[in-house]
DNA sequence: GCGGCGACCTTACCTATGTTAATGTCGGAC
DNA sequence: GTCCGACATTAACATAGGTAAGGTCGCCGC
């Protein structure tokens, strides 16, 4: 079984077996399957748990009076909802399920006992919620600053390397549920303008996208037309060259 | 003298004498001083305090290989820089005062001496960001969904109620020291077209921008041909119905 | 086997916004 | 007082991307 968490986390700092097996144990408790399309949790609703997404895809957005729906972010094997929003009264957004996924629930209590018993998992999930923040921001340069062609490039890099880092690709390829309606609402393009920019991908062997599945035959290629830079992602760990025994 | 951060905090909570203390000591401590246009920190840097915003703008930005930049949040009299960052090795982006700022620089040792004899403390900072990752949510929104004279309205509506929320306001009026360029790094348009809005919103009477000061003589018709609303704020208090005698 | 539906693809046309460039205004340096 | 740079404004024109409409294909329920 995989446990894209704990790969994910490694990426940041070396886990003892005693860490590992509290994430296992924190995983395994209270586990929620969600059809796709399912809401996880809506606007509006206090939120009680962290969510821990275990298998599938899920995103946050929001939508507007009008009608309107903009997706915020992208939930991937091993990606955590947000550390401590029990604080808050009520949801912003909603999270919903894109393919049927597994999510395990996180108690407050549960997570007290890590941040106390578990300083290195302490730290790894700042280290997470920090990559969260500063993927969101680069969002955010996405939108305001790149055409359409460079916005496509650079959310398929991304969710590229956050897939590799989950453990979730095979060589060159992925699986990838988004359809071409959900891709416009990430990026805030009509569907029609998402199919042209695909085509056009396509057309420059950029990418092979069929059947739910996503190849990138040259990611740098893919990275230079996206204007790409993956620091953003704080994927290179402290002394990783010396890790030569490692992936 | 003017204590934005407490005043924002107590939003969430009470704080106590004793925590409003500590706040105050932290905050004395490591002031620093920059001009405007000037750099606090920059990408690339390794990140060793958390800043923290006493008097002036500052904003974070990004800037492609090609020169475009985007501006990704602002930070305004009270705002903190990011809990933790020198978790990481690397900054991923910078910031930079918009006007002359004074910043405060809080260590590691400071803010874990802080987390550990100061609960309430610690959650307002928890509260504080949490919100500021919810106003990051909310302009990702605003480059996807919105138009430019929403995503204006939008803007202005935003910084005003954080303003206020900071004791920067005085009725309905504010400082506003962007210029039109820098406006249009935030919201993704060319200055010609920024400077097309603001002709529209105060051809509508919905704002009036003269001489870096803001006026919106009515906030609640910004708000609707903003689509705005409030809640991603989370300004309002646990209870606050109860607290009769504030603000 | 047939009707319906959702994903996808395509074409033709239209509009919001970008680009370029000229002009205006104001405050500061000397 | 004048020169200069930063910022705001305006106009004329160009284009990326939106809208509307329709078509194909595969799948599911009956």
């Amino acid at each position: 079984m995989r446990r894209p968490l704990i790969r994910k986390l490694e990426k940041f700092t070396r886990l003892s077996q005693a860490d590992k097996e509290m994430l296992v144990r924190i995983a395994a408790q209270r586990v929620r399957r969600f059809a796709a399309r399912e809401d996880i949790i809506h606007e509006g609703e206090k939120p009680e748990f962290i969510n821990l997404i275990n298998e599938g895809w899920a995103c946050r957005y929001k939508t507007l009076e009008d009608g309107r729906r903009q997706i915020i972010a992208f939930f991937l094997p091993g990606d955590l909802c947000d550390l401590n929003v029990f604080i808050l009264k009520e949801m912003d957004h909603s999270i919903g399920a894109i393919t049927p996924v597994a999510v395990s629930e996180i108690s407050r209590a549960a997570f007290d006992e890590m941040m106390i018993g578990h300083p290195r998992i302490t730290q790894a999930l700042w280290w997470e919620s920090l990559v969260a923040a500063a993927i969101q921001r680069e969002w955010t340069v996405n939108l305001g600053q790149r055409d359409a062609l460079e916005r496509m490039a650079h959310l398929l890099c991304e969710l590229f390397i956050r897939l590799e880092a989950a453990g979730c690709t095979s060589d060159s390829s992925c699986e990838f549920p988004l359809t071409q309606t959900e891709l416009g609402e990430t990026l805030g393009m009509s569907t029609v303008h998402v199919n042209r920019t695909l085509q056009e991908l396509r057309a420059s062997n950029l990418i092979v996208l069929k059947d739910r599945t996503l190849t990138i035959p040259n990611l740098q290629a893919l990275q230079d037309v996206a204007l790409f830079n993956p620091n953003y992602l704080h994927l290179d760990r402290e002394g990783r060259h010396l890790d030569a025994n490692e992936e």
